[in-house]
DNA sequence: TGTACATCAGTGAACGCGCGTTCACTGATGTAC
DNA sequence: TGTACATCAGTGAACGCGCGTTCACTGATGTAC
Protein backbone atom coordinates (compact mmCIF):
# COMPACT_ATOMS: atom_id res chain seq x y z
CA UNK A 1 0.00 0.00 0.00
CA UNK A 2 2.95 2.38 -0.10
CA UNK A 3 5.45 1.87 -3.26
CA UNK A 4 2.85 2.29 -5.77
CA UNK A 5 1.33 5.88 -6.03
CA UNK A 6 -0.55 7.42 -8.59
CA UNK A 7 1.37 10.01 -10.72
CA UNK A 8 -0.19 12.97 -8.75
CA UNK A 9 1.13 11.63 -5.37
CA UNK A 10 4.57 10.31 -6.63
CA UNK A 11 4.77 13.94 -8.98
CA UNK A 12 4.14 15.76 -5.45
CA UNK A 13 6.84 13.99 -3.74
CA UNK A 14 9.36 14.55 -6.36
CA UNK A 15 8.58 18.67 -6.75
CA UNK A 16 8.38 19.40 -3.04
CA UNK A 17 12.01 17.87 -3.39
CA UNK A 18 12.93 19.71 -6.31
CA UNK A 19 11.67 22.73 -4.17
CA UNK A 20 13.45 22.15 -1.41
CA UNK A 21 16.91 21.52 -3.02
CA UNK A 22 16.72 25.08 -5.05
CA UNK A 23 16.17 26.13 -1.75
CA UNK A 24 19.14 24.93 -0.42
CA UNK A 25 20.98 26.06 -3.34
CA UNK A 26 19.90 29.41 -2.53
CA UNK A 27 20.27 29.41 0.80
CA UNK A 28 24.19 28.53 0.11
CA UNK A 29 24.66 31.47 -2.39
CA UNK A 30 22.69 34.14 -0.23
CA UNK A 31 22.16 33.06 2.81
CA UNK A 32 18.48 32.60 4.46
CA UNK A 33 17.60 35.78 4.74
CA UNK A 34 17.33 36.51 1.46
CA UNK A 35 15.78 33.56 -0.07
CA UNK A 36 12.39 34.14 -1.77
CA UNK A 37 10.11 31.91 -2.96
CA UNK A 38 9.56 33.79 -6.14
CA UNK A 39 13.68 33.18 -6.96
CA UNK A 40 13.00 29.82 -6.39
CA UNK A 41 9.91 29.52 -8.76
CA UNK A 42 11.67 31.15 -11.49
CA UNK A 43 14.64 28.54 -11.10
CA UNK A 44 12.73 25.75 -10.78
CA UNK A 45 10.71 27.23 -14.26
CA UNK A 46 7.21 27.86 -12.42
CA UNK A 47 4.92 30.43 -11.59
CA UNK A 48 5.56 31.65 -8.23
CA UNK A 49 2.11 30.90 -7.57
CA UNK A 50 2.78 27.63 -7.78
CA UNK A 51 4.76 27.09 -4.92
CA UNK A 52 1.45 27.38 -2.51
CA UNK A 53 0.40 24.48 -3.64
CA UNK A 54 3.35 22.50 -1.86
CA UNK A 55 3.89 25.17 0.78
CA UNK A 56 1.63 27.52 2.36
CA UNK A 57 3.92 30.03 3.23
CA UNK A 58 7.98 30.80 3.04
CA UNK A 59 7.91 30.42 6.53
CA UNK A 60 7.05 27.05 6.28
CA UNK A 61 9.73 26.25 3.46
CA UNK A 62 11.98 27.89 6.26
CA UNK A 63 10.86 25.43 8.83
CA UNK A 64 11.20 22.43 6.36
CA UNK A 65 14.64 23.08 5.56
CA UNK A 66 15.68 23.59 9.53
CA UNK A 67 13.76 20.51 10.59
CA UNK A 68 16.03 18.78 7.39
CA UNK A 69 19.12 20.17 8.60
CA UNK A 70 18.61 19.53 11.75
CA UNK A 71 17.67 15.48 10.67
CA UNK A 72 20.88 15.60 8.16
CA UNK A 73 23.17 16.45 10.92
CA UNK A 74 21.83 14.30 13.38
CA UNK A 75 21.91 11.38 11.11
CA UNK A 76 25.64 11.97 10.21
CA UNK A 77 26.02 12.03 13.99
CA UNK A 78 24.41 9.03 14.76
CA UNK A 79 25.81 7.08 11.88
CA UNK A 80 29.54 7.57 12.88
CA UNK A 81 28.22 6.71 16.25
CA UNK A 82 26.97 3.09 15.09
CA UNK A 83 30.17 2.58 12.58
CA UNK A 84 32.16 3.03 16.27
CA UNK A 85 29.84 1.50 17.95
CA UNK A 86 30.08 -1.59 15.48
CA UNK A 87 33.67 -2.40 15.61
CA UNK A 88 33.53 -1.63 19.20
CA UNK A 89 35.80 1.30 19.47
CA UNK A 90 37.35 2.57 22.82
CA UNK A 91 34.93 5.88 24.23
CA UNK A 92 36.89 8.40 23.65
CA UNK A 93 37.48 7.25 19.93
CA UNK A 94 33.47 7.36 19.94
CA UNK A 95 33.38 10.63 21.44
CA UNK A 96 35.75 11.72 18.62
CA UNK A 97 34.03 10.41 15.92
CA UNK A 98 31.07 11.50 16.62
CA UNK A 99 32.17 14.90 16.69
CA UNK A 100 34.02 14.62 13.63
CA UNK A 101 30.80 13.81 12.11
CA UNK A 102 29.39 16.85 13.11
CA UNK A 103 31.96 19.19 11.84
CA UNK A 104 32.56 17.23 8.61
CA UNK A 105 29.17 18.20 8.15
CA UNK A 106 29.01 22.06 9.35
CA UNK A 107 31.92 22.24 6.86
CA UNK A 108 30.39 20.96 4.10
CA UNK A 109 27.05 22.33 4.87
CA UNK A 110 27.99 25.74 5.97
CA UNK A 111 24.77 27.81 5.21
CA UNK A 112 22.52 24.43 6.59
CA UNK A 113 24.49 25.22 9.58
CA UNK A 114 24.18 28.84 10.29
CA UNK A 115 20.52 28.15 9.68
CA UNK A 116 20.33 26.19 12.41
CA UNK A 117 23.01 27.23 14.60
CA UNK A 118 23.79 30.77 13.81
CA UNK A 119 21.88 33.84 14.50
CA UNK A 120 17.92 32.90 14.72
CA UNK A 121 16.51 34.11 11.55
CA UNK A 122 14.46 37.08 12.47
CA UNK A 123 10.56 37.13 12.73
CA UNK A 124 10.75 33.69 12.85
CA UNK A 125 9.94 31.34 15.79
CA UNK A 126 10.68 27.98 15.25
CA UNK A 127 7.63 25.85 15.54
CA UNK A 128 7.45 22.76 17.39
CA UNK A 129 8.24 20.37 14.46
CA UNK A 130 12.42 21.33 14.87
CA UNK A 131 12.30 19.97 18.63
CA UNK A 132 12.84 16.64 18.07
CA UNK A 133 14.89 16.92 15.16
CA UNK A 134 17.17 19.32 16.90
CA UNK A 135 17.55 17.32 19.76
CA UNK A 136 19.69 14.26 17.75
CA UNK A 137 22.88 15.26 18.19
CA UNK A 138 22.84 15.72 21.27
CA UNK A 139 21.26 12.80 21.98
CA UNK A 140 23.90 11.16 20.49
CA UNK A 141 26.71 12.23 22.80
CA UNK A 142 24.65 11.67 25.51
CA UNK A 143 24.55 8.14 24.41
CA UNK A 144 28.49 8.13 24.18
CA UNK A 145 28.99 9.26 27.54
CA UNK A 146 26.05 6.92 29.13
CA UNK A 147 27.96 3.70 27.27
CA UNK A 148 31.12 4.90 29.07
CA UNK A 149 29.36 4.73 32.18
CA UNK A 150 27.60 1.44 32.05
CA UNK A 151 31.47 0.19 31.84
CA UNK A 152 32.39 1.96 34.72
CA UNK A 153 34.45 3.89 32.81
CA UNK A 154 33.49 7.58 33.66
CA UNK A 155 35.38 9.75 35.72
CA UNK A 156 34.10 13.31 36.82
CA UNK A 157 34.97 15.97 39.76
CA UNK A 158 32.80 16.15 42.49
CA UNK A 159 29.65 18.97 42.23
CA UNK A 160 29.57 21.75 43.87
CA UNK A 161 27.36 22.63 46.12
CA UNK A 162 25.09 25.19 45.23
CA UNK A 163 24.93 22.91 41.70
CA UNK A 164 23.42 19.90 43.08
CA UNK A 165 19.66 20.87 42.40
CA UNK A 166 20.19 22.35 38.74
CA UNK A 167 22.48 19.31 38.36
CA UNK A 168 19.58 16.68 39.37
CA UNK A 169 17.11 18.38 37.75
CA UNK A 170 19.11 18.83 34.15
CA UNK A 171 20.44 15.09 34.66
CA UNK A 172 16.78 13.52 35.38
CA UNK A 173 15.30 15.42 32.00
CA UNK A 174 17.89 14.62 29.32
CA UNK A 175 19.63 11.28 30.77
CA UNK A 176 18.47 9.62 33.98
CA UNK A 177 20.90 6.45 33.46
CA UNK A 178 23.58 9.52 34.24
CA UNK A 179 24.71 10.59 37.50
CA UNK A 180 24.26 14.14 38.29
CA UNK A 181 28.17 15.03 38.12
CA UNK A 182 27.53 14.37 34.28
CA UNK A 183 25.47 16.74 34.21
CA UNK A 184 26.67 20.21 33.57
CA UNK A 185 29.87 18.54 32.05
CA UNK A 186 27.84 17.01 28.99
CA UNK A 187 25.49 20.01 28.30
CA UNK A 188 28.85 22.52 28.67
CA UNK A 189 30.58 20.27 26.15
CA UNK A 190 27.47 19.82 23.84
CA UNK A 191 27.63 23.69 23.36
CA UNK A 192 31.19 23.94 23.48
CA UNK A 193 31.75 21.53 20.39
CA UNK A 194 29.07 24.04 18.16
CA UNK A 195 31.71 27.28 19.96
CA UNK A 196 34.98 25.43 17.76
CA UNK A 197 32.58 24.82 14.81
CA UNK A 198 30.73 27.68 14.49
CA UNK A 199 34.37 29.86 14.93
CA UNK A 200 35.40 27.74 12.27
CA UNK A 201 32.30 27.82 9.67
CA UNK A 202 32.05 31.46 10.43
CA UNK A 203 35.33 32.18 10.13
CA UNK A 204 36.71 33.38 13.08
CA UNK A 205 39.84 31.08 13.06
CA UNK A 206 41.14 33.06 9.89
CA UNK A 207 44.58 33.67 10.44
CA UNK A 208 44.51 32.56 13.93
CA UNK A 209 44.13 28.07 13.13
CA UNK A 210 46.07 27.09 10.46
CA UNK A 211 45.55 22.95 10.54
CA UNK A 212 42.07 23.02 11.59
CA UNK A 213 42.18 19.22 11.74
CA UNK A 214 44.65 18.51 14.30
CA UNK A 215 43.57 21.64 16.30
CA UNK A 216 40.20 19.92 16.44
CA UNK A 217 40.94 16.65 16.98
CA UNK A 218 42.94 18.11 19.92
CA UNK A 219 40.21 20.27 21.33
CA UNK A 220 37.64 17.35 20.75
CA UNK A 221 39.65 15.38 22.94
CA UNK A 222 39.96 17.92 25.40
CA UNK A 223 36.69 17.91 25.46
CA UNK A 224 36.01 13.93 26.14
CA UNK A 225 38.17 14.85 29.32
CA UNK A 226 35.97 16.91 30.45
CA UNK A 227 32.83 15.10 30.10
CA UNK A 228 35.16 11.95 32.35
CA UNK A 229 35.63 10.07 29.20
CA UNK A 230 38.86 7.52 29.93
CA UNK A 231 41.77 7.70 27.68
CA UNK A 232 41.41 11.25 26.55
CA UNK B 1 41.97 71.98 19.32
CA UNK B 2 39.39 69.37 20.15
CA UNK B 3 36.95 70.66 22.86
CA UNK B 4 35.42 73.58 21.07
CA UNK B 5 33.94 72.74 17.45
CA UNK B 6 31.64 74.04 15.33
CA UNK B 7 28.22 73.69 15.42
CA UNK B 8 28.05 71.94 12.09
CA UNK B 9 31.06 69.86 13.31
CA UNK B 10 29.04 68.84 16.90
CA UNK B 11 25.90 68.37 14.74
CA UNK B 12 27.20 66.02 12.58
CA UNK B 13 28.73 63.79 15.66
CA UNK B 14 25.92 64.04 17.40
CA UNK B 15 23.59 63.20 14.08
CA UNK B 16 25.70 60.38 13.40
CA UNK B 17 25.79 58.83 16.86
CA UNK B 18 21.45 59.48 16.36
CA UNK B 19 21.68 57.35 13.05
CA UNK B 20 23.62 54.50 14.78
CA UNK B 21 21.54 54.71 17.86
CA UNK B 22 18.22 54.07 15.71
CA UNK B 23 20.02 51.43 13.88
CA UNK B 24 20.36 49.69 16.85
CA UNK B 25 17.25 49.56 17.79
CA UNK B 26 15.75 48.32 14.22
CA UNK B 27 18.79 45.34 15.18
CA UNK B 28 16.72 44.55 18.17
CA UNK B 29 13.79 44.69 16.79
CA UNK B 30 14.23 42.83 13.17
CA UNK B 31 17.21 41.98 13.00
CA UNK B 32 20.58 42.78 10.85
CA UNK B 33 18.98 41.30 7.35
CA UNK B 34 15.85 43.95 7.90
CA UNK B 35 17.39 46.82 8.91
CA UNK B 36 17.10 49.30 6.39
CA UNK B 37 17.78 52.95 5.96
CA UNK B 38 14.88 54.04 4.69
CA UNK B 39 13.38 52.75 8.55
CA UNK B 40 16.19 54.55 10.15
CA UNK B 41 15.55 57.78 8.41
CA UNK B 42 11.74 58.03 8.65
CA UNK B 43 12.05 57.44 12.90
CA UNK B 44 14.57 59.95 13.11
CA UNK B 45 12.28 62.32 10.69
CA UNK B 46 14.65 62.55 7.85
CA UNK B 47 14.67 62.42 4.03
CA UNK B 48 16.15 58.87 3.48
CA UNK B 49 18.73 60.63 1.21
CA UNK B 50 20.10 62.81 4.21
CA UNK B 51 21.56 59.50 5.77
CA UNK B 52 24.12 59.51 2.73
CA UNK B 53 26.00 62.65 4.52
CA UNK B 54 26.63 60.56 7.30
CA UNK B 55 27.68 56.81 5.63
CA UNK B 56 28.21 56.26 2.00
CA UNK B 57 25.99 52.98 2.42
CA UNK B 58 24.01 50.78 4.24
CA UNK B 59 27.06 48.18 4.15
CA UNK B 60 29.01 50.89 5.90
CA UNK B 61 26.17 51.76 8.35
CA UNK B 62 26.55 47.87 8.99
CA UNK B 63 30.23 48.02 9.51
CA UNK B 64 29.80 51.16 12.09
CA UNK B 65 27.41 48.80 13.80
CA UNK B 66 29.48 45.67 13.99
CA UNK B 67 33.03 47.79 14.85
CA UNK B 68 30.81 49.19 17.67
CA UNK B 69 29.82 46.10 18.52
CA UNK B 70 33.43 44.61 19.14
CA UNK B 71 34.75 47.30 20.77
CA UNK B 72 31.12 47.49 23.41
CA UNK B 73 32.07 43.75 24.13
CA UNK B 74 35.71 43.60 24.08
CA UNK B 75 35.62 47.05 26.23
CA UNK B 76 33.80 45.12 28.81
CA UNK B 77 35.51 42.50 28.80
CA UNK B 78 38.57 44.93 29.34
CA UNK B 79 36.90 46.80 31.99
CA UNK B 80 36.60 43.19 34.33
CA UNK B 81 39.92 42.44 33.65
CA UNK B 82 41.06 45.96 34.96
CA UNK B 83 38.76 45.90 38.10
CA UNK B 84 39.98 42.05 38.75
CA UNK B 85 43.41 42.95 38.41
CA UNK B 86 43.29 46.10 40.59
CA UNK B 87 42.37 43.89 43.40
CA UNK B 88 44.87 41.52 43.22
CA UNK B 89 42.02 38.96 42.67
CA UNK B 90 43.77 35.25 41.85
CA UNK B 91 43.88 34.09 38.54
CA UNK B 92 40.44 31.95 38.07
CA UNK B 93 38.89 34.56 39.52
CA UNK B 94 39.74 37.10 37.04
CA UNK B 95 39.02 34.37 34.32
CA UNK B 96 35.66 34.08 35.85
CA UNK B 97 34.98 38.59 35.95
CA UNK B 98 36.20 38.79 32.15
CA UNK B 99 34.10 35.87 31.07
CA UNK B 100 31.40 36.61 33.34
CA UNK B 101 31.41 39.99 31.73
CA UNK B 102 31.27 38.75 28.06
CA UNK B 103 28.24 36.76 29.03
CA UNK B 104 26.79 39.94 30.81
CA UNK B 105 26.92 41.91 27.70
CA UNK B 106 25.44 39.23 25.21
CA UNK B 107 22.71 38.89 27.17
CA UNK B 108 22.39 42.60 27.36
CA UNK B 109 22.59 43.20 23.90
CA UNK B 110 21.30 40.37 21.93
CA UNK B 111 21.22 41.51 18.27
CA UNK B 112 24.41 43.04 18.45
CA UNK B 113 26.01 39.59 19.87
CA UNK B 114 24.43 37.98 16.47
CA UNK B 115 25.45 40.93 14.84
CA UNK B 116 28.95 39.42 15.50
CA UNK B 117 29.19 36.12 16.40
CA UNK B 118 26.04 34.62 14.81
CA UNK B 119 25.39 33.71 11.20
CA UNK B 120 27.95 36.04 9.10
CA UNK B 121 24.95 38.80 6.79
CA UNK B 122 24.51 37.24 3.30
CA UNK B 123 26.62 39.28 1.20
CA UNK B 124 28.59 41.06 3.52
CA UNK B 125 32.39 40.91 3.92
CA UNK B 126 34.09 42.21 7.19
CA UNK B 127 36.29 44.74 5.99
CA UNK B 128 40.15 45.16 7.90
CA UNK B 129 38.47 48.33 10.13
CA UNK B 130 36.76 45.09 12.20
CA UNK B 131 40.05 43.25 13.15
CA UNK B 132 41.57 45.26 15.66
CA UNK B 133 37.89 45.68 17.60
CA UNK B 134 37.41 41.55 17.16
CA UNK B 135 40.30 40.86 18.45
CA UNK B 136 39.98 42.37 22.03
CA UNK B 137 38.09 39.63 24.04
CA UNK B 138 40.58 37.39 22.60
CA UNK B 139 43.68 39.07 23.97
CA UNK B 140 42.04 39.88 27.29
CA UNK B 141 42.11 36.14 27.96
CA UNK B 142 45.10 35.63 26.47
CA UNK B 143 46.67 38.32 29.33
CA UNK B 144 44.77 36.66 32.29
CA UNK B 145 47.05 33.50 31.10
CA UNK B 146 49.60 35.53 30.06
CA UNK B 147 49.52 36.95 33.90
CA UNK B 148 49.15 33.40 35.51
CA UNK B 149 52.11 32.15 33.75
CA UNK B 150 54.74 34.40 34.76
CA UNK B 151 53.61 34.37 38.11
CA UNK B 152 54.40 30.10 37.41
CA UNK B 153 50.68 29.26 37.85
CA UNK B 154 49.99 27.62 34.52
CA UNK B 155 49.83 24.06 34.31
CA UNK B 156 49.15 22.28 30.86
CA UNK B 157 49.16 18.86 29.42
CA UNK B 158 52.36 18.14 27.07
CA UNK B 159 51.67 18.86 23.76
CA UNK B 160 51.00 16.20 21.10
CA UNK B 161 53.52 15.11 18.58
CA UNK B 162 51.73 16.17 15.46
CA UNK B 163 50.52 19.39 16.90
CA UNK B 164 53.92 20.93 17.84
CA UNK B 165 54.42 22.98 14.96
CA UNK B 166 50.55 24.52 14.32
CA UNK B 167 50.82 25.01 18.42
CA UNK B 168 54.38 26.57 18.07
CA UNK B 169 53.25 29.06 14.88
CA UNK B 170 49.66 29.90 16.95
CA UNK B 171 51.49 31.05 20.55
CA UNK B 172 54.27 33.33 18.36
CA UNK B 173 51.45 34.86 16.36
CA UNK B 174 49.15 35.71 19.55
CA UNK B 175 50.76 34.96 22.45
CA UNK B 176 54.88 34.70 22.40
CA UNK B 177 55.12 34.99 25.83
CA UNK B 178 53.44 31.72 26.53
CA UNK B 179 54.30 28.11 25.88
CA UNK B 180 53.17 26.60 22.98
CA UNK B 181 51.01 23.95 25.42
CA UNK B 182 49.03 26.91 26.09
CA UNK B 183 48.07 27.74 22.45
CA UNK B 184 45.10 24.69 21.50
CA UNK B 185 44.05 25.14 24.71
CA UNK B 186 43.66 28.91 24.79
CA UNK B 187 42.10 29.30 21.38
CA UNK B 188 39.67 26.66 22.02
CA UNK B 189 38.41 27.57 25.34
CA UNK B 190 38.08 31.10 23.46
CA UNK B 191 35.51 29.61 20.82
CA UNK B 192 34.01 27.42 23.42
CA UNK B 193 33.45 29.99 25.76
CA UNK B 194 31.23 31.31 22.87
CA UNK B 195 30.00 28.41 22.34
CA UNK B 196 28.01 28.16 26.05
CA UNK B 197 27.31 32.24 25.26
CA UNK B 198 25.65 31.42 21.80
CA UNK B 199 23.63 28.38 23.10
CA UNK B 200 22.47 30.67 26.01
CA UNK B 201 21.02 34.20 23.48
CA UNK B 202 20.01 31.82 20.79
CA UNK B 203 17.29 30.16 22.83
CA UNK B 204 19.15 26.48 22.18
CA UNK B 205 19.40 25.94 26.36
CA UNK B 206 15.45 26.22 26.63
CA UNK B 207 13.94 23.92 28.73
CA UNK B 208 17.74 22.19 28.97
CA UNK B 209 19.49 24.69 31.45
CA UNK B 210 17.10 26.66 33.90
CA UNK B 211 19.73 28.22 36.52
CA UNK B 212 21.83 29.88 33.75
CA UNK B 213 24.25 31.96 35.94
CA UNK B 214 25.27 28.94 37.93
CA UNK B 215 25.77 26.82 35.11
CA UNK B 216 27.80 29.60 32.98
CA UNK B 217 29.79 29.89 36.03
CA UNK B 218 30.54 26.17 36.61
CA UNK B 219 31.12 25.46 32.81
CA UNK B 220 33.57 28.90 33.27
CA UNK B 221 35.38 27.33 36.05
CA UNK B 222 36.04 24.05 34.00
CA UNK B 223 37.13 26.18 30.63
CA UNK B 224 39.73 27.65 33.12
CA UNK B 225 41.23 24.65 34.33
CA UNK B 226 41.73 23.59 30.53
CA UNK B 227 43.52 26.44 29.93
CA UNK B 228 45.86 25.95 33.16
CA UNK B 229 44.23 28.30 35.60
CA UNK B 230 45.04 27.41 39.02
CA UNK B 231 42.76 27.23 41.69
CA UNK B 232 40.06 25.82 38.93
C1' DT C 1 32.63 94.21 11.59
C1' DG C 2 30.70 93.42 7.09
C1' DT C 3 30.50 91.38 2.70
C1' DA C 4 31.11 87.68 -1.06
C1' DC C 5 31.78 83.24 -1.82
C1' DA C 6 32.40 78.27 -0.74
C1' DT C 7 30.97 74.43 1.73
C1' DC C 8 27.82 71.42 3.44
C1' DA C 9 23.22 69.35 5.48
C1' DG C 10 19.03 68.21 4.22
C1' DT C 11 14.88 67.83 0.82
C1' DG C 12 11.68 65.52 -2.15
C1' DA C 13 10.89 63.33 -6.30
C1' DA C 14 12.19 59.72 -9.07
C1' DC C 15 14.49 55.25 -10.81
C1' DG C 16 14.20 50.39 -11.00
C1' DC C 17 13.85 46.54 -8.36
C1' DG C 18 12.12 42.24 -6.08
C1' DC C 19 9.25 40.55 -2.75
C1' DG C 20 4.95 37.56 -0.58
C1' DT C 21 0.53 36.56 -1.42
C1' DT C 22 -4.20 36.29 -3.67
C1' DC C 23 -7.35 35.08 -7.21
C1' DA C 24 -10.02 33.46 -11.06
C1' DC C 25 -8.77 30.45 -14.55
C1' DT C 26 -7.44 26.11 -17.45
C1' DG C 27 -6.46 21.56 -18.17
C1' DA C 28 -4.84 17.22 -16.61
C1' DT C 29 -5.32 13.28 -13.31
C1' DG C 30 -8.11 10.42 -10.32
C1' DT C 31 -12.60 8.29 -8.75
C1' DA C 32 -17.37 6.40 -8.54
C1' DC C 33 -20.68 4.17 -10.87
C1' DT D 1 -14.60 -0.47 -20.18
C1' DG D 2 -16.66 4.06 -20.54
C1' DT D 3 -18.58 8.17 -18.81
C1' DA D 4 -19.49 12.22 -15.49
C1' DC D 5 -17.78 14.56 -12.01
C1' DA D 6 -14.44 15.95 -8.43
C1' DT D 7 -9.91 16.98 -7.30
C1' DC D 8 -5.78 19.06 -7.86
C1' DA D 9 -1.38 21.30 -10.18
C1' DG D 10 -0.07 25.02 -12.38
C1' DT D 11 -0.78 29.78 -14.78
C1' DG D 12 -0.48 34.70 -15.24
C1' DA D 13 -2.03 38.97 -13.86
C1' DA D 14 -2.51 41.87 -10.18
C1' DC D 15 -2.19 43.99 -5.31
C1' DG D 16 0.50 46.68 -2.31
C1' DC D 17 4.73 47.04 -0.32
C1' DG D 18 9.46 48.63 0.98
C1' DC D 19 13.95 48.87 -0.43
C1' DG D 20 18.86 51.35 -1.87
C1' DT D 21 20.45 54.86 -4.35
C1' DT D 22 20.74 59.15 -7.38
C1' DC D 23 20.02 63.87 -8.44
C1' DA D 24 19.08 68.71 -8.82
C1' DC D 25 17.68 71.86 -5.51
C1' DT D 26 17.45 75.15 -1.28
C1' DG D 27 19.05 77.33 2.54
C1' DA D 28 22.00 77.56 6.45
C1' DT D 29 26.81 77.65 8.29
C1' DG D 30 31.63 78.71 7.80
C1' DT D 31 35.69 81.32 5.81
C1' DA D 32 38.68 84.85 3.57
C1' DC D 33 39.39 89.36 2.99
Amino acid sequence: MSTVRGARERARIEITAAIKDEAKKQLAAEGAAKLSLRAVARELGMASSALYRYFPSRDELLTALIVDAYDSVGAAAEAAHRAARAEDAPHLARWLAVTRAVRGWALAHPHEYALIYGSPVPGYTAPRATIGPAARVGLVLIAVVVDAHRADALTLPPLAGDLRDEAERMVTDIAPDLPPEAATPLIAAWSQLFGLISFEVFGQFHRVVENREVFFREAATALARTVGLPGA
